[in-house]
DNA sequence: GTCTATAGTTTGATAGAC
DNA sequence: GTCTATCAAACTATAGAC
């Protein structure tokens, strides 16, 4: 098994850092080539655009979720064990990727109309999934609020605020820790079973 | 009193309009002039270049909040109150204001990096206010958080979030009375008097 | 204060040798 | 697949007439 990253890996991972940096349109196609080692007609060798390679993330960065992180959300568990997993795997995965989720997020004007609405399917149907994980434990009579998708926004919000100030040595853990605590036991207010629902807890 | 909006403001306006559907860099300062029915060149007689106007938009977002969102942390009440005072005019200020409350989040890279610092500065101070709200709370026995400026951040990250996805015709005064609960009574889960702590009302 | 005209760069992308 | 060389276009900003 070869474990050398590809040249269309190595691009796309120093195309990201240098969004990240920049910003998509002050970035320019000679400055990746460079970070890369190569000249930058040479990138034309691998990405047909500019806004390819800048697809290719936001892709990978909307596509991947969906495919890897709402898996969680078919296995058998309550709905706060579902959502608790989802928040995991998110943050996890935000984590390992942050340039490339933070430029996903700030660039999305960038892309061409069709890129865009392909970009933005996917992350429109992963909020679909949380606000119905988020209505599941509103019937199951786990969480306290009223309307599932203003919660799920508010929840995708939150976790994905974390990429513009994430720094490579926190403590991943600890971050997972205090946002489910947040959004399952906070937000969502779960109800506590015998001692009454949330009516009783809140006010 | 004149109630013309100056030929500055106008360009500000049409600015972060631009700035927020294309992209600092991508805007042009001829398309700018367009939107305010002018040429280009004679932006210059009103900024001295096109990083001055974001920057202009940028400092008012930043600075303008400071100096009148936190106000009402100075008047009298419990820091609950005082709390639940500030998210209601932040998300007020956020929603008469939302396009160049983007543009200032997520343009802060095209900045130079004086004007970036100011920037930071006012939006670090902010936080540090909250934060400072968030402890008082804890120590009043309000709040049932551990961290306060962890919790500090994910507020201003979880109200922020709004300024990505806001309409005009959105019900402002559901989206502030939705935010406080999530917000006091969520995240920060005040405690209820009587009924005893947060440690009994959670897991 | 706005205009026309333009300087001076830089950009994304292509052609063709190797 | 990478290189050198280059194009055409777009950009920010300036000069100078009015």
């Amino acid at each position: 098994m070869n474990t050398e990253p590809s040249r269309r890996d190595s691009i796309l991972a120093a195309a990201a850092e240098y969004f990240a940096e920049q910003g998509y349109h002050s970035a320019g196609m000679r400055g990746i080539a460079d970070s890369v080692g190569i000249k930058g007609a040479s990138l034309y060798n691998h990405f047909g655009s500019k806004e390819e390679i800048l697809y290719a993330i936001a892709l990978k960065m909307t596509r991947v979720p969906v495919e890897e992180n709402l898996l969680v959300l078919d296995e058998t568990g309550t709905p706060t064990e579902r959502l608790t997993a989802l928040i995991d795997v998110h943050l996890r995965h935000l984590a390992v990727n942050r340039v490339e989720h933070l430029v996903s997020l700030r660039e999305l004007s960038a892309l061409t109309e069709e890129h865009r609405d392909r970009v933005v399917e996917y992350r429109k149907y992963y909020q679909r999934r949380v606000r119905d994980v988020i209505a599941a434990g509103i019937r199951a009579e786990e969480f306290g609020v009223d309307d599932p998708m203003r919660a799920a926004v508010a929840i995708l919000d939150l976790m994905n605020g974390v990429s513009w100030w994430l720094r490579d040595d926190y403590d991943i853990d600890s971050l997972v820790s205090t946002y489910v605590d947040y959004i399952v036991d906070g937000i969502l207010r779960r109800r506590v079973g015998v001692r009454g629902g949330a009516d009783e807890v809140i006010r």
